[in-house]
DNA sequence: TTTTTTCTGTTGCATATGCAACAATTTTAT
DNA sequence: ATAAAATTGTTGCATATGCAACAGAAAAAA
């Protein structure tokens, strides 16, 4: 579903001296960034795992998105007159490209071949995160928790090419992610695998329909 | 939010012979377009309105997405391996420019205008969908039918500056398109009204907190 | 290792939401 | 102008889902 994103090629034709951009490292549970402040900031997950969280004021924790490799994500994604809380999580030990927005219409002080690179890459990039986002509308309009379930999980077989997949996320997470209780997703697994619909171990699944 | 993409001038140079891109008229009510087969196909409202429908076994009908000027969509926003029976249908008299993906990237027989304006214009498309879209996640991840009208009706008061805004939804289509039962939704916006959140007047908002 | 923290699995209870149904109103079609 | 269709407003009832709470298992930290 993804872009193949060339991250070797990409880093050594940023390290021959492009200065608009910026690659970091973060630990597992490191913040990576908020959706506060208004900087225009693009970033791309280079590898590892990263998690756009909100809390709301009933302390419900809510996974907005869940980005991994070549995935893009950033502040300049949202409306600048709304004060989104969102924060951006490792979900992993991740490495992270940050630039700006106007990065991608400015010549850098050596103009570099990764403006180029950048720029031709980006269109697809946005693509990929288009059916991601649309996928994830897809399930969020879904009505039950019943639906939302074998709506993610057929998702994620059909993206395996399998029957069988792990999860990506805790089971906490997981309710976090499609927006329900956790205990109500737990009761509605249960009657799944009663029902005959899927099998589960651990965090691994298995669809039976 | 939305680019103001110059819809004449597009024309123009559409006009001045590109073979790769076609433009229709839609009356109200009628189909636009099916995300069925795999065509790759882009679609630009020029004017109108154009409503993204899914019903589901139940009978349910969801309105995924509504798209006004300058909004992109299409089938090529969905992965490949998925059978989303999703209609696009115009909710109003409308204009859509029709393209495939590869237009993209290849040179049509004259090597027109077209291409360059169509190119340089879609990084900028695609960013506005992606900020529709991640609004859209926004609203449907709030846990209930109070969250989810107010998120609403916050977006449409922010995008108008007022306090006080016209909704672009008849109340069935409203509900259809925050993924709630109607008449729980109307049982909470008039909790709402006798709270002294809101005002309404027919189709008319004003908020009042 | 041992301790601490997080996650999983489960259940009773409360309630928010969905469902069905209908009359009144408004809009659209004939 | 009249009929037909769609929308709005409302309510009783059923239930799916959220909430709180807890014990046992697993994972992480010390």
């Amino acid at each position: 579903m993804n872009t193949n994103f060339d991250k070797e090629l990409f880093i050594e034709k940023f390290k021959n001296n492009c200065n608009r951009i910026q690659i970091k490292s973060f630990k597992k549970n490191e913040l990576v960034t908020t959706y506060i402040e208004k900087r225009n900031q693009i970033c791309i997950v280079l590898s590892g795992e990263v998690d756009l969280i909100r809390y709301d004021s009933n302390g419900n924790k809510t996974i907005i998105a869940h980005f991994v490799n070549s995935d893009i994500f950033g502040e300049v994604f949202y409306p600048a007159n709304t004060n989104n809380e969102l924060f951006a999580i490792a979900r992993k030990n991740s490495e992270v490209l940050f630039f700006t927005y106007d990065t991608l219409f400015t010549k850098c002080r050596r103009n570099c071949d990764f403006h180029k690179e950048l720029t031709s890459n980006l269109t697809e990039l946005f693509l990929d995160q288009i059916i991601n986002l649309n996928l994830r509308v897809e399930l969020l309009t879904k009505r039950t928790i019943r639906e939302k379930i074998l709506s993610y999980f057929d998702m994620l077989s059909k993206h395996s090419i399998r029957r069988s997949f792990t999860l990506p996320f805790s089971y906490t997470d997981l309710a976090d992610f499609l927006s329900i209780d956790r205990s109500a997703m737990m009761r509605e697994l249960k009657l799944l695998i009663d029902e005959g619909f899927i099998k589960k171990h651990g965090n691994k699944i298995t669809l039976t329909f």
